[in-house]
DNA sequence: CAGTGGTCTAGACCACACA
DNA sequence: GTGTGGTCTAGACCACTGC
């Protein structure tokens, strides 16, 4: 402890603490200024720490009431979201990508709650295949909100993904994303080159821009694909 | 921009520019001074909004290099991993525990590699499930490294999940965590009442403390369940 | 009202990576 | 060497909230 005090310290210790039941579950935290003067460090350091370890769910924080360990420790595990091209690359195999189908079209109906469009606006749906050493690896559907981004329609998507162009197009906004088991369509699965019904992970994701619904996708991943998160 | 420059003014700033292209993926940021003199405020400032962009994921920070948007952007999901007793009381629905099967035996041949144990070593298996307003939610299977936790071979599990009793023993511990798609095995299908065969999403999780495998759980969730990931 | 965390500042020194 | 981010400090003021 006589070593000098950085966050990474602080944190360390308290974590420690939690760990070793000197702070229990719902147990009040010594302040942040208490903490600074008994490891010797300005509270902002101790702030960090204590700021950290509330971004990574382990104590609950709040003003005039202090930090408390939380009792029912929620771990917030990440999940990273990588392009496909550099989720294929990673793996060490070799990425190739092949456009199956593209037509403008209405939205079908539970499209429109889905993505809060008008059944007058236009979609652009994508289908499409991502396959590692050529063997297949994802099959995806997509539709892209025309209203929103009119440039898609005349984008062809006989060579770029459609994620990779409208990562390009805007690279930020906002996304959420859930994973369900299914049985694999007669569709997907002739893509993917397994028997109909085989159980695979279907991840449907869902990107806004400004509040606007940009794209809504269902990527059907080959059976014995892994989700994996960390922390 | 007169307003008083606090770091998510800055970091909404530089968000904005990126998502308008005026940094473009792989370009190179201006360095941190440099944004504090254009943001009227310290460098302190601008550093905390530069490293949440790059704990985002947004961008890429390098010592001498400096800072550069990310070409790949590689999003950051999280997922949040409750208690499920948690989960399902943040459903609005009613949780009810049931313990299975509880014996103390030897690893079975996978688990050895898995957890890094001994062939000699003795595990605790426990089986449950959990219920959802009486309805089957998830059934789960689970070894506990009896050597790293001596004191579960004398828990009995009947009332307090595995899962609960161990976040209370050891309430920090590194986790991970995968999902697949599988068939419901015969056993499985019958605890969470479908037809063997069922499309169903299975999560492993894994648990180490201080460098020893505590426990590797599989969780089969009904089907239709939604692993939900934000960002 | 008073105590807690939330944030900002101005300055400083250090670690690292590239020239 | 030199320029960049990484971090710490001591102090200050503010925002929220429970008493």
């Amino acid at each position: 402890m006589t070593a000098p005090a950085n966050f990474r310290t602080v944190k360390d210790a308290v974590l420690r603490r939690i760990s070793e039941g000197q702070y229990a579950p719902g147990a009040l935290l010594p302040i942040e200024t208490e903490l600074a003067r008994e490891f010797s460090c300005a509270r902002a350091t101790v702030n960090r720490a204590m700021r950290e370890l509330a971004e990574d769910g382990i104590i609950d924080r709040k003003r005039r009431a202090g930090s408390r360990v939380n009792a029912h420790p929620i771990r917030n595990a990440r999940l990273s979201v990588p392009l496909v091209r550099i989720e294929v690359a990673e793996k060490g195999a070799v990425y190739r990508y092949r456009m199956i189908e593209r037509e403008i079209c209405r939205p079908y109906d539970g499209l429109t709650a889905r993505m809060a469009l008008d059944a007058k606006s236009k979609v652009l749906r994508v289908a499409c295949m991502h396959y590692a050493d050529n063997a297949p690896y994802l099959y995806e559907e997509r539709w892209i909100n025309l209203d929103a981004i009119p440039e898609a329609g005349t984008a062809s998507f006989d060579v770029t993904s459609p994620n990779e162009w409208l990562v390009s197009k805007s690279p930020l906004s906002d996304m959420n994303m859930s994973f369900v088991a299914e049985a694999a369509s007669e569709r997907a699965s002739s893509f993917l080159e397994v028997e109909a019904g085989t159980p695979v992970i279907a991840a449907e994701r869902q990107t806004w821009l400004a509040g606007a619904s940009i794209t809504f996708a269902r990527l059907i991943y080959h059976p014995g694909y892994r989700v994996i998160a960390h922390h």
